[in-house]
DNA sequence: CTCCTGAGTTCGTTGACTGAACCTTTGGGC
DNA sequence: GCCCAAAGGTTCAGTCAACGAACTCAGGAG
């Protein structure tokens, strides 16, 4: 279980990515990130993560401009993580790995669906097969037939509900 | 530089897909496979890999069913690696990631153009705006002003030149 | 003053990655 | 037959990241 991220000499966009997204939990904790999750509360609740290494993939998202800091309450002070344009750039790949997961490693079917909600289609290949792109904002998520709720914490509890991407989740 | 893999108790078909294909140095092996290596050699030559790690994921990718082995000569008996449908199915999501790498993180303009040949359009999220979806045998890379010709190695040198996706590389 | 919560940091243990050396099969040159 | 080289691995000691439990620290609440 260790996965360490450092491709030096590969000239190539591919491997500078996942430098940066290709750590190991990185890519969970970015999509709890595009399902609202935004608290180290809460991440370390969902992911099972110890509590050192999200410490550490949080300021190294920070750092590379992915996610940023927000104050949300100053009496105690409290920050949150959230998503900055570039690290919602990062959706569409995202999904497409998740969709092919879907496809070849769930058996009981989807244990997600994603709905574009403007048009009601539901999303494949990261975009909306009527409109093209899509924003996640504008996009909506619930279980399917393959999900397994076995989880008993309160982030996956919450995250039963459908919900819009990136609307930030309450648990509290 | 370790990277595990291993997110059980994560009902998700994303960390399923990075259980199989999120481990390290994973990614760049498909990535290689995508431009037509095949070669253990080959893969090792270009990726500066240690043999034991490269032998291990090329054995867990065979039996995950993303490629497979194929002999191609009989004296002495040797194989190839080649992506099967399943694997080939990856590509949209690794290029939309090279593609988040391109616009973040290359300074100098991206590093590979890729072409959809049937109709000449540059592709844009793993596909070509004007024809939808596809086949990575369609798509022709080459060379942008981004790239950095630093390695010496056969392949790198061989993968200079303007080739179609998935066409085998021959180095000998 | 004491307890509690959120958000980390510290640290000993475990396990994956690294790199060098070694092994096995086969073919070619002599 | 004998020796060497190449391809495709396997083995092994050392290192470094991940793990998980314990600890720290700041700021309320009572």
């Amino acid at each position: 279980m260790a996965l360490g991220t450092d491709y030096s000499g590969q000239d190539c966009s591919l491997a500078r990515a996942l430098e940066l997204v290709g750590e190991r939990w990185t890519p969970l904790i970015l999509r709890d990130a595009f399902v609202g999750v935004r608290r180290y509360r809460d991440f370390l609740a969902h992911l099972d993560i110890p509590r050192a290494v999200l410490a550490a993939r949080l300021q190294a998202l920070v750092d590379a401009g992915v996610m940023t800091k927000v104050r949300y309450q100053d009496a105690p002070p409290r920050d949150e993580y959230v998503l900055t344009a570039k690290g919602r750039e990062l959706w569409p790949a995202l999904h497409l790995l998740s969709q092919w997961g879907e496809r070849h490693l769930s058996e009981l079917g989807p244990r997600r669906v994603y709905t574009h909600l403007p048009c009601g289609s539901r999303l494949e290949a990261g975009r909306c097969p009527s409109c093209g792109t899509v924003r996640p904002e504008d996009v909506e998520v619930r279980l399917g037939p393959g999900a397994v709720t076995s989880r008993t914490d309160a982030v996956s509890v919450a995250l039963r509900e459908p919900r819009r991407l990136l609307e930030p989740l309450r648990t509290s």
